[in-house]
DNA sequence: GAAAGAGTAAACTGGTGAGTTTACTTTTGG
DNA sequence: CCAAAAGTAAACTCACCAGTTTACTCTTTC
């Protein structure tokens, strides 16, 4: 069933639609509300009708957006599952949600924003950090636990891990290439970087 | 011997010190041109006497405290050393570099502005991306010749170790975080990734 | 030491863009 | 069906800022 949107509902996601679109596109500070407003097509006036100015047009944006990407959690992880397999899961689904076509634009617009709201910044890394960090963590724990793995530091340890996954494919993204890396690609620096990590934290026995 | 300086190139430079700091703290779309000639304790007309345009002036800046951040080169790291304390000193240098006051500002403006900018961005990540990369991909090559190491594929392990120490560090301040991490941080994330890059390409003699 | 080139302060131009107002039309709900 | 709430288009205000002009003064150089 259909959530029924009133007409008013209906424009204020027009406006929200058309910010994000621009916002994407062109940065905060190059984005203009009468761009905005006929992107959504929707008259300026509107906009205003439901948003006080355009700051908070674009903390509803990138919230929004924000929410959706990292509201995945990893609660099937198996502690009992072949490692390998796990963490390769993992680092697909993490790579799902970085290359997903709108949060680069957003890391990049967030790290200029910040640059001037360091409050804001902080809360906004409690979110960033994360991309599946803790449950990484959590995982670990548990195979520890379980005698699959090795992991005395699992927090550590889940951070190595998102770095060797992370950081090779969302750095240069962040810095200017903007091919999006090739599947062969990825999975040459996913498996390379498991089998990096398993040579510490694997057991010797597997 | 001091470089004599003219009236005129003392004005130059002052122009790029002001222009610096206030880029730096303001961002590029903040900061006016008139907050520039104030900071640098000079006339308007002064700064675009030596520099066409804000973008001009932007540009030389952000190339002058690029050049003299990235002219870092590893010359020094030897073959036939230690690995362990080969790697640790990199890792060093390499966040003395990443970590300099006035480099985040530069990469946090660069990956707003570049994403208006696509082929300045590219040229941007070759020096970006390096901060010591192909000589840390170079030495690992070269002890692996001497049979120090274990590293058939060195660019690769490069990325990696370099993945391993910056992400760590680098990423929390780009989002936000301001404090730059204590000595005690920095050099755990150092000795543990290290372990980690040797407990794979490491001889299991040494 | 005088002309040319560089610097200064302050006012000005012109464009842009956030937010508002006006005069009107459309949608909604009792 | 008819007020009031919401929408529309277009013109308007107002602040801000890149870049220029003016009417001077200070440095340099020959």
């Amino acid at each position: 069933m259909f959530t029924e949107l009133s007409f008013s509902e209906r424009k204020r996601a027009s406006v929200l639609l058309g910010a994000a679109q621009v916002f994407i596109e062109q940065g905060y500070s190059q984005a203009t509300m009468d761009r905005v407003a006929q992107a959504a097509g929707v008259s300026k006036r509107t906009v205003y009708k439901h948003f006080r100015s355009k700051q908070e047009l674009f903390n509803v944006v990138v919230d929004g957006i924000w929410t959706r990407i990292t509201a995945w959690s990893v609660e099937w992880m198996n502690p009992n599952g072949e490692p390998r397999s796990e963490l390769r899961a993992f680092a697909n689904e993490m790579l799902e949600q970085l290359l997903h076509p709108q949060v680069l634009p957003i890391l990049r617009m967030a790290a200029a924003e910040f640059m001037q709201r360091p409050d804001f910044g902080r809360e906004f890394y409690q979110r960033t950090g994360s991309f599946g960090l803790e449950d990484l963590s959590v995982y670990l724990a548990q195979a520890h636990e379980v005698g699959r793995l090795e992991v005395p530091e699992p927090a550590l340890a889940a951070a190595q891990f998102h770095a060797l996954i992370k950081d090779p494919l969302l750095w240069p993204q962040m810095m200017g290439f903007q091919a999006r890396p090739t599947e062969h690609e990825s999975s040459e620096i996913i498996e390379q970087g498991i089998t990096l990590f398993l040579s510490l934290y694997g057991k010797k026995s597997s």
